[in-house]
DNA sequence: GTAAACTGTAGACTTTAGTCCACGGTCAAG
DNA sequence: CTTGACCGTGGACTAAAGTCTACAGTTTAC
């Protein structure tokens, strides 16, 4: 498929899907016979987006998330380097479950005070 | 207590906290009788700093998180605007824990086929 | 066969979230 | 009473993650 097909697919931009390629984030497949010089974007550069979507939306940076697409490309690393990457990447998703149920808790108190009328803001105020 | 304290409570920097200031996101509280022009932060505003850090380790922006404390110091604004907000809040937050999920299932089987020595790397390049 | 929609490249521009620097005032210890 | 750590202000600077513009080639639908 294209970029538009991607696009559409995804909801990203053209632009921004140009970006993650020149950052280095979608591995490009080498282009069979290509007449023109539109690029074939395969399944997996489709998935490979919609990760990165899934890890942005977490907070992760676009270099946290290259790195740890590396470690996959990288053949040169040992299991042990491969284990402690992702040791430290589900601890910090953990983390930020931690984050989550917080900040969810807070509003939840908070949705319940403006339902009973007594909304003094003190659940997002306090935490 | 002063600023000084509150980066060491909070890991947050000085710049980092007169931003937060700045971007309105502190509530400023009013200064009794001040000889030197040292501001005292509250309990209230490092519980804030805190707050901030949470929401921002899951990817919200201080625009976001903005709206959701301008929603509580806006008296003017009517029970369903507040619940409205909030439910979207919680919906976002919903979300990511969605995509939280997708990624640790992603990173947690990467890391079993690193240990029985099979680490084709397919489940970050496939999700 | 041509107009509209699509694709590529390159570079400038923008927003967000800080960080850094220089300066001057303040407080506490010795 | 001075030296070092602390505080405040202002403005310049930076990195990250796009976004926009302009331009040229391509493909597709009519």
């Amino acid at each position: 498929m294209r970029i538009g097909e991607i696009t559409r697919l995804t909801g990203v931009s053209k632009d921004t899907v140009r970006f993650y390629e020149r950052q280095g984030l979608l591995d490009e497949a080498p282009q069979p016979g290509l007449t023109n010089n539109y690029k074939e974007y395969s399944a997996q550069a489709l998935r490979r987006i919609e990760l990165i979507g899934h890890a942005k939306a977490l907070g992760f940076t676009l270099k946290e998330i290259a790195e740890v697409i590396a470690v996959w490309q990288e053949n040169a690393l040992d299991a042990r380097t491969k284990r402690a990457m992702l040791e430290t990447k589900i601890a910090q998703i953990d983390d930020k479950a931690r984050s989550m149920a917080v900040l969810r808790a807070g509003l939840v108190d908070a949705l319940a005070k403006v339902e009973t009328g007594c909304d003094d803001g003190v659940a997002v105020a306090r935490n």
